[in-house]
DNA sequence: CAAATGTTCTACAGTACGTAGAAGATTAAG
DNA sequence: CTTAATCTTCTACGTACTGTAGAACATTTG
């Protein structure tokens, strides 16, 4: 599929946030997302700011991905993900398992691994 | 952690494939290795012998990586995986997972495209 | 229309990977 | 032990991906 790099990233995480929490959004412009980066990443000790076309070259990237959906229609163009960050990695889990010749060995292994609670969690789901 | 390329993705298998044969196997050499490479690939239409020195280049790779472990002690080198396939592929799929702010959402729609076999293995496994 | 704002093209540096030759190290043969 | 065969390390190069952004083109607004 698609491995992402720290900037790739950080948008998907920025747009999937978004997306979360307004599903109905249209999506953001590349300047809000520039603005929504430059906080995000203000937390830690970044915070400096991208030009414009930086993140339009990522979004760009993203859309070509499959990631990414863009709205051409509107001007200021905007930009959302086109799945949850669930199901992103979902997907993405579903990939590694398939790159596994013995899926069930590696579910066993997997969930010997996981944290009580979510085992917990796991019987609940399976047992509906 | 590692993401692999091609080669290095097929040289894993040859020595994941060869731990499992054989677990208490010493490794193998650069060039057992390029010949089970050859063997390997020829099945589709490759089958190509690469040149000792590029296994050796991805060896080294790998090593670094920490995917493979070199008996550097005896003269041709024996190359194993540090571990198993499995093993392997679990991290993965937690590296994945702890990806995700909400681990718990992403395991529930992961079941959720598991076969019905698999779920069925899932729940003897939990029920242990 | 001119100015402001937005988008596309082009570009470059850094890193990862496939690929392997050249040179140095070690073992085997005579 | 000296030479030949074998093995390992160094160095290198082309390609692809990513972060980064300026230059040029397009569109909207005043």
């Amino acid at each position: 599929m698609a491995t992402l790099g720290d900037l790739e990233r950080a948008v998907m995480d920025v747009l999937w946030s978004q997306n979360a929490a307004d599903p109905d959004e249209s999506g953001l412009t590349a300047n809000e997302l520039r603005d929504l980066l430059a906080q995000a990443t203000a937390d830690g000790a970044d915070g400096k700011e991208l030009a414009v076309t930086t993140v339009l070259t990522v979004l760009s990237r993203l859309e070509k991905k499959g990631l990414v959906q863009r709205g051409r229609d509107i001007r200021p163009h905007r930009y959302r993900a086109v799945t949850s960050r669930e199901e992103h990695t979902v997907e993405l889990m579903h990939e590694v398992l398939g790159s596994a010749p013995d899926r069930e060995a590696v579910l066993a292994r997997f969930i010997g691994t996981v944290t009580e609670q979510e085992a917990e969690a796991l019987r609940k789901i399976l047992s509906s």
